[in-house]
Order: structure tokens, then sequence, then C-alpha cells
DNA sequence: AGTATGATGGACT
DNA sequence: GTCCATCATACTA
């Protein structure tokens, strides 16, 4: 029940981060001050200068990727295809511009919330909102939690948005596969850097 | 179940 | 002007 300390985030192992994000609380309080949380269950580490499907590939600086070279434990928000928001965990020291992006989680608290947020968002009124489709991807997961452009650079150390400890998976309740959208990165968009919790019905794939 | 496509706008060259 | 770390819908089967 309290905030993740700013050393889970300066972990010099990205990839391991990734994984021990797995089954963390994603906790944003709403306007009225409730809790709005999910149990993180799909994640995707893209690792800075090295990394060709990563903005800040070849340590690029610009307005957009500074947010990724601040010190691990800041968010980092982008908008993407005209309409969609991705909530991303800088990870690693100052100057070292690795993120994970939060793909998919569970909703756990404010559920309701969430369905309200996810349905206001959306054109028609038919569209099916079981709990399985209110944040299984990372723009839907943003609608829910309500999450915009204010966010990007805000402390997960703040009142704003952090995370809790929550449930721990072991390592063979834990998958890995490629990265979704990046098939532009060449031998990068082969890496196994996307990490899913086996059998979880909220990832947005298997 | 898979595959294709439109929506919609900011970042970047 | 082109490219996106997406989503919902509309096909084909």
């Amino acid at each position: 029940m309290s905030k993740l300390p700013r050393e889970f985030y300066i972990c010099e192992d990205t990839l391991q981060i990734a994984r021990d994000l797995l089954g963390k609380l994603m906790i944003v309080p709403d306007e009225r001050g409730a809790r709005v949380a999910g149990m993180i269950v799909e994640t995707e580490a893209y690792l800075g200068a090295e990394d060709k499907a990563a903005h800040s590939f070849g340590n690029r600086r610009t307005k957009r990727t500074e947010t990724m070279f601040a010190s691990g434990g800041t968010v980092y928000i982008f908008f993407i295809y005209g309409m969609y928001f991705q909530f991303n965990v800088v990870v690693g020291a100052v100057d070292t511009p690795h993120a994970i992006l939060i793909r998919a989680v569970e909703p756990i608290e404010n559920i309701e919330m969430m369905r309200a947020r996810r349905r206001a968002k959306s054109k028609n009124a038919a569209l099916k909102m079981p709990d399985q489709n209110l944040t299984s991807g990372p723009g839907k997961l943003c609608i829910a939690f309500g999450i915009d452009k204010s966010f990007n650079n805000e402390s997960l150390l703040g009142g704003r948005v952090w995370i809790e400890d929550g449930k721990v998976f072991s390592a063979d309740k834990i998958k890995c596969g490629k990265r979704v959208g990046i098939a532009y990165a060449e031998e990068f968009a082969e890496k196994p850097w996307r990490f899913w919790i086996k059998n979880n019905e909220f990832v947005s794939r298997g």
C-alpha cells in the first residue's frame, strides 16, 4: 500500500524492471480523490540509445524525447495516431533514456469510473464495454485512467500517479515476445522485450 | 480467427 | 508530406 521507492526505477537492468512491474498496482486518483487502480499485466521495454524502436535511439534529444532523459521514476507520455496517449515509466539514471510502456492493466478499483470514461470517449453508445475491454491496451488504459499529455514529466513519487506493490508472479507465470507496432525497427523488431502474465484475460494480446 | 482500413493530429525531415 | 509504441469496425471465411 505504499509507493515504490526511487531505487526501484533506477535499477540498471531495464528488462528486469519490465518483468518486475508485472503484478504491481498503478494508481491515479480521480477528480474526487478516489483511487482508480489497475494491476499491470503487460509491459514493453525500450532500451534507449541502442534500441532502434525507442524514440530516444542514438540519444536523439528533442522536445518530445526530453522526458526520457530524466531520472528513473518519471512519467513519459506521448501522443500517437492522432488520438491516443501512451503511458510509460522512465527507468535508469539521468541521461539513460530507457522507458517501459505499460500496455495493459487488470481493472482493480473504481471500475465504473473506467467504464464511464471509456464510454464517454467512444462514438457509439452500443460499443461493448465488458471489464476485459476497459484497459486491455496502451491507448485504452490511458482513457480509463484519465491520463493525458499533462501527466508527462510527473514524478511517480508524487500524488498524481504512482505504482505500489501488488501481486508477485513467479518466472514460470511470465511470458515474453516481440514488441507490438514497431516493424520499422529492423533487427530490434525481433527482440523479445514485451512481457505479460500468462493466461491473463486483460492483456492486449496473448 | 484473420486481415484490411479509416479516424485524426503532432513530431519530425 | 510522411510516419506513427492504436483502436474499432467491416469485411472474408
